[in-house]
RNA sequence: CGGGGUAUAGCGCAGUCUGGUAGCGCGUCUGCUUUGGGAGCAGAAUGUCGGGGGUUCGAAUCCCUCUACCCCGACCA
C-alpha cells in the first residue's frame, strides 16, 4: 500500500476528550473516529489491525475444532422472554419495535439466539459435542461508555457457545478453549493471566477470565508469586487467619469520640492502628425490610461479591441508607458496632480473631474499647467478607498474593443447562431419553484487544504493535523520492519484493520532509522501517529501524532480505 | 440515576465576568525557497460561536429552555 492512496489521517495534538492512551493514540493514529457516546467507526487503518485480531482468532478457533456461524444483531423478543432474561437483563438491552410493533432487541450476547438454533438443529447424542462461534458487533446500552473502544456500546466479540450431553464434554472443550485463547493472546503478543473469576448469579462451576495487565485496567486482579495461582480481586479468596484469638486484656470501656466517624478519624483519635477496629457494615436483607450487619477488621475491604452470597443478604448488595442506619441502630453511620444491634451478624474470619478491639457504640460519638468476642458479644458467623490484599499468603498455600491492573479481553464459562432447560434444548441420547442439553460459552473482547494491545505496547511517539496485529509488517521510507530516480526506483523495486513474498508493505511516497514521514510512521506503530536515501545508497546501504528499538542499524543494499529474514518477519517466514 | 463540567474553523484553544458584529496555534489550499526528525516566507479558504426562545438599538457574551459530549460517584459506619 502507498500513502498517497492509503491516507493516514493522523493528529498532531491530542483530542480533548480522549482520557486513556490507548483512546489518544487510537484518535491520534486514525484508527478510529467517534460517532456519538461509546459509538466508533474504524477507519481503514484501524480496521486492518481489527481484521488482524480478527484472523488469529478464527484460526485458533477452528484450530480447536469450533465452526464458525454469524447470527443477527436484532433479536426477538420472544426468545428473550422464553429465557427470562428480557425481564432480567435491564436497559442494557437496547429494546426496539418493527413496523408491525413486534418487539426486537439488539443483541449483547447471543445465549437465546444459539440455544433456539440448538434445539432446531440438535436431535442425537451423535451430533454432540458442537462448538459454534461466531465474530460479529454487539450492542450493550452501557450507563457509561469510556475509554473509547474499551468500553464502547458497540464492539465486536466473538463469542462461542459448545453443546454436551455431560459435564465431562463440557470440561474437555472448556479445556480446549482456555487453551485456545492463551494460544490467541500469546499470538497476538499480548502479557496475559488467565484468572479465576466469579461465576456470578448463573452459578457455573467454572469461569476464567483473560485480563491483558494494563494500569489502565479497571479490573484488579490478584496472582500468587508461588504458584499459576490467579483470580479476579472479586474472587480471591482470603485464608483464614493461622493465629488464635488471643485472650481478652482489657476491661470493656465506652470513650467519647466526638465527631470521629471513618475508621481514619477515629484510629488518629484514639491513637490506635486502623487494624484493631471493627467496621460495622449494614445493608439490606434479602427480605424486605431486613437488614445484616458485616463485620470487617478497619483495615479491611468489604468484597460486594462475597457478601452477596451470604444467605440473607439481598442480591444484588445494598448499602442501608443513613435513615435505615438510624432507625437499625439509633445512631448515624460512623458510631455503629455490633453490640446488642439486634440484626443478624457476619464476621470476616479476619475479625474473628481481633481481641480487645475498638468499635461503634450506637450512640452518636461513642465508641466501645477492650472489646472482646464471646466475653462482650456473641461471635457471630465467620465467613470470608474481604478483599484480598497484596502480601496475603496465596489461597493454594504458595507464595503470596500480588495485585495488578488488568483489562478483560477473555471470558470462557460453563454455563450448564440455564439456556438449554429455559428453552428446552435436548436430543435423544443412546437410549432413546430426551436430554437437556449442557452449555458452555466463551467470549472474546476483539475490539477491546486492539485497545489493550495499544495501552501495553505504547511509547511516548505512539503505539508499538506487536507483529501479528500491526497493520502494516514493514514500512518503506524514501527519501527525497521525488528528486532521486535512483531512490525511487530501489524503493519500488524492494516494495514488489517485499510484497511480492507475502508482506503487508506501506511506501510512504508523499512528498513531504523526513522528520513528519517518521514522526507519521512511529505514531502508527509499524514495527520495521527501512529508510532509502542517495546519501545511503552512495555508501552501499538502506537503514533500519525496529520501531522499540532507540538506534538505526545500517544494512548493506544486497542483503535486506536476508536481513529482515533474520528480524523474524512473521511474514517472511519460509 | 445523582453530582460537576464543557460546547467558538478539521484539531487544540482564547474571547463570555465588564454586550459593539470573532481571534490564536496546528492542519488545509496556492506560490517561492528548503530537503535526514513534525521547515521558512508570502498569500488564501473555512465559523448558522451546539439548537430554540427572550432581553437589548445591538448578543459568542445577559436570561430561559432544549440537546450533545466529557468527568466523578454506588466503601460510609
Amino acid at each position: 500500500m502507498r500513502t498517497s492512496r492509503f491516507p493516514l489521517n493522523t493528529l498532531k495534538e491530542t483530542p480533548a476528550d480522549a482520557e486513556v492512551i490507548s483512546h489518544q493514540l487510537m484518535l491520534r493514529a486514525g484508527l478510529i473516529r467517534r460517532l456519538a457516546s461509546g459509538l466508533y467507526t474504524w477507519l481503514p487503518l484501524g480496521l486492518r489491525v481489527l481484521r488482524r485480531v480478527e484472523r488469529v482468532v478464527r484460526e485458533e478457533m477452528e484450530r480447536a475444532g469450533a465452526l464458525e456461524v454469524l447470527m443477527p444483531v436484532v433479536q426477538p423478543a420472544e426468545l428473550w422472554q422464553e429465557s427470562g432474561r428480557w425481564e432480567f437483563y435491564g436497559p442494557e438491552l437496547a429494546r426496539l419495535q418493527d413496523r408491525h410493533e413486534r418487539a426486537f432487541c439488539l443483541g449483547p450476547t447471543h445465549e437465546e439466539i444459539i440455544t433456539d438454533l440448538a434445539r432446531q438443529e440438535l436431535r442425537s447424542y451423535r451430533q454432540l459435542p458442537i462448538n459454534y462461534f461466531q465474530i460479529q458487533t454487539k450492542f450493550r446500552d452501557e450507563i457509561r461508555p469510556r475509554f473509547g473502544i474499551m468500553r464502547a456500546r458497540e464492539f465486536t466479540m466473538k463469542d462461542g457457545y459448545s453443546f454436551h450431553m455431560d459435564q465431562a464434554s463440557l470440561q474437555q472443550t472448556y479445556d480446549a478453549m482456555h487453551e485456545a485463547y492463551s494460544r490467541v493472546f500469546s499470538r497476538l503478543g499480548l502479557h496475559f493471566r488467565a484468572v479465576e473469576a466469579d461465576t456470578g448469579s448463573i452459578g457455573g462451576s467454572h469461569s476464567h477470565e483473560f485480563h491483558v495487565l494494563a494500569d489502565a485496567g479497571e479490573d484488579s486482579i490478584a496472582f500468587s508469586t508461588g504458584s499459576d495461582y490467579a483470580a479476579n480481586v472479586e474472587q480471591a479468596r482470603s485464608l483464614a487467619p493461622q493465629i488464635a484469638r488471643p485472650a481478652p486484656g482489657q476491661p470493656l470501656t465506652t470513650v467519647p469520640t466526638p465527631g470521629q466517624r471513618s475508621i481514619t478519624e477515629v484510629s488518629t483519635g484514639l491513637a490506635i492502628a486502623p487494624s484493631q477496629i471493627l467496621k460495622t457494615l449494614i445493608v439490606a436483607g434479602s427480605e424486605p425490610g431486613s437488614f445484616v450487619g458485616l463485620l470487617l477488621r478497619g483495615d479491611h475491604e468489604l468484597n460486594e461479591i462475597k457478601a452477596q452470597r451470604l444467605p440473607g443478604v439481598a442480591s444484588p448488595l445494598r448499602m442501608a441508607t443513613d435513615s435505615e442506619v438510624q432507625s437499625v441502630a439509633g445512631c448515624a453511620p460512623g458510631s455503629i458496632g455490633p453490640i446488642g444491634l439486634g440484626i443478624p451478624l457476619y464476621a470476616d474470619q479476619h475479625a474473628g480473631v481481633m481481641a480487645d478491639f475498638v468499635c461503634g457504640a450506637n450512640s452518636e460519638g461513642q465508641h466501645c474499647c477492650g472489646v472482646n468476642w464471646e466475653r462482650d458479644l456473641p461471635l457471630p458467623t465467620l465467613a470470608d467478607l474481604r478483599n484480598v490484599t497484596a502480601g496475603d499468603p496465596s489461597p493454594d498455600g504458595q507464595g503470596e498474593l500480588q495485585i495488578a491492573r488488568g483489562i478483560e479481553v477473555g471470558h470462557i464459562f460453563q454455563l450448564g443447562t440455564k439456556y438449554s432447560a429455559s428453552l428446552g434444548a435436548s436430543v435423544l441420547d443412546e437410549q432413546g431419553q430426551q436430554q437437556t442439553l449442557i452449555m458452555g460459552c466463551y467470549g472474546i473482547g476483539v475490539s477491546r484487544v486492539v485497545a489493550a494491545a495499544i495501552e501495553q505496547h505504547h511509547d511516548d511517539r505512539g503505539i508499538c504493535w506487536p507483529e501479528a496485529m500491526s497493520p502494516f509488517d514493514i514500512a518503506i521510507c524514501p527519501i527525497n523520492m521525488q528528486s532521486s530516480e535512483r531512490v525511487q526506483a530501489f524503493c519500488e523495486q524492494l516494495y514488489a519484493e517485499l510484497q511480492g513474498m507475502g508482506c503487508q508493505v506501506l511506501l510512504d511516497d508523499r512528498k513531504i520532509r523526513p522528520g513528519v514521514m517518521f514522526a507519521d510512521m512511529e505514531l502508527i506503530g509499524i514495527p520495521h522501517r527501512l529508510v532509502i536515501s542517495e546519501r545511503g545508497m552512495d555508501a552501499g546501504h538502506v537503514e533500519y529501524r525496529a520501531r522499540r528499538e532507540a538506534e538505526n542499524r545500517e544494512i548493506a543494499l544486497h542483503g535486506i532480505i536476508q536481513f529482515l529474514q533474520e528480524q523474524g518477519l512473521a511474514c517472511m517466514k519460509k
